[in-house]
DNA sequence: GTCTATAAATAGATAGAC
DNA sequence: GTCTATCTATTTATAGAC
């Protein structure tokens, strides 16, 4: 309906690649807003179907499993967000974070599944335990990369390995902590805060 | 039977006061556990009295319901902690941050609930949320007023009320974050990392 | 693709015996 | 103070009709 192509190659495009993926994306969103308000083991199946207006064994039937719908959550959350500041290198991939932090203010719902599965998820037997660790892994890691690359471009003065390490798991640190402000007293100013402890940050590694 | 006292005086000693606060403190003890595992939501009443070696009906007894027990580990939680860092004032309050993250790291059980509560409680309608609003609000001004009276001593440079407040912020974040990152990658050094940027950020203010 | 019906397990909570 | 027994509601998941 939305895509004019299906007018006219309508025979070749089906299975679950006409009203099956819409449905599965409304699914997910739904799944998204649930999970965020009840963290993962709390929410149930009923509720994002009845969001949905189907019924839980319609839900089944798309995803197999509630845990199954958790880890589709998260592979979307995780497609949709990073490839953003991949075309930017040293310092510019830095102050690209501004750019992550003003999207997540626009998907409010996936940030807050995101954070309820970083503490919910610390539980090893969790079923999104391993990603949540590979994803902290890689994020930390994108960081340091990023000011192992400013430092060869001259944008910063150079640093140890170990004060690498702790400038990136700060950065981490600061993301995730003002969140979670962001979302209990929520006149805070996120993308304003997180700006700012950049580009002091930047002065101070330029210093 | 760990108390001698109870040999001579065990006629005015009881009521809830001689068996009955034993138990109650062990039943908060096993719901930290839980609640640190699952969530509250998702958090059983029959978990906890199993590992209290009771059953659920005795744990309803002493609390009336999950939700009042919630709320007491909560209670017993900021109970514990707030006197510490109270005898310091200025810089020497800052400083003592550490000795709160060297108590935290003693008790992750704790931590792991107030974290965990802290991204769950997000909901506006879960029964944790005006306490992680009002220990936000409370921790906030604390380091606030720590910060204008290392002014006043002498001991950091002055700085307007936006910064005072950016600098409250920030450290409340790395506080939170540099948690998250402990409990799921055990490797991270939390109380070094935290004494590093407690340290480098008293430079930043002395400069 | 969605439904109804139902299974099997588990939840919070109450009543009443001891 | 703790138990057993029980109630009522809700959970994930499956089977099979349409």
């Amino acid at each position: 309906m939305t895509n004019p192509q299906s007018q006219t190659q309508t025979r070749r495009v089906r299975g679950p690649y006409r009203s099956g993926i819409r449905r599965r994306a409304q699914i997910i969103d739904k799944a998204v807003e649930v999970f965020s308000e009840y963290g993962y083991r709390a929410s149930t199946i009923r509720e994002i179907a009845d969001r949905a207006g189907i019924t839980p064994a319609a839900v089944l039937k798309h995803f197999g499993g509630k845990e199954q719908l958790l880890l589709e959550v998260l592979r979307v959350w995780d497609e949709k967000q990073v490839d953003a500041p991949r075309r930017h290198t040293g310092l510019a991939a830095v102050r690209g974070v501004r750019d992550r932090m003003v999207w997540h203010t626009e998907h409010p719902g996936l940030l807050e599944v995101y954070l309820t599965l970083a503490t919910e998820a610390t539980d090893p037997s969790h079923p999104a335990h391993p990603f949540m660790v590979m994803r902290y892994a890689r994020t930390q890691r994108n960081f340091e990369e990023w000011l192992a690359e400013a430092e060869e471009l001259g944008e910063i003065r150079p640093m140890d390995p170990a004060t690498r390490r702790y400038e990136a798991n700060n950065l981490l640190a600061v993301l995730d902590g003002i969140e979670i402000q962001w979302f209990l007293t929520p006149q805070i100013d996120l993308v304003g805060h997180v700006t700012r402890y950049i580009e002091s940050s930047i002065e101070r590694w330029q210093a």
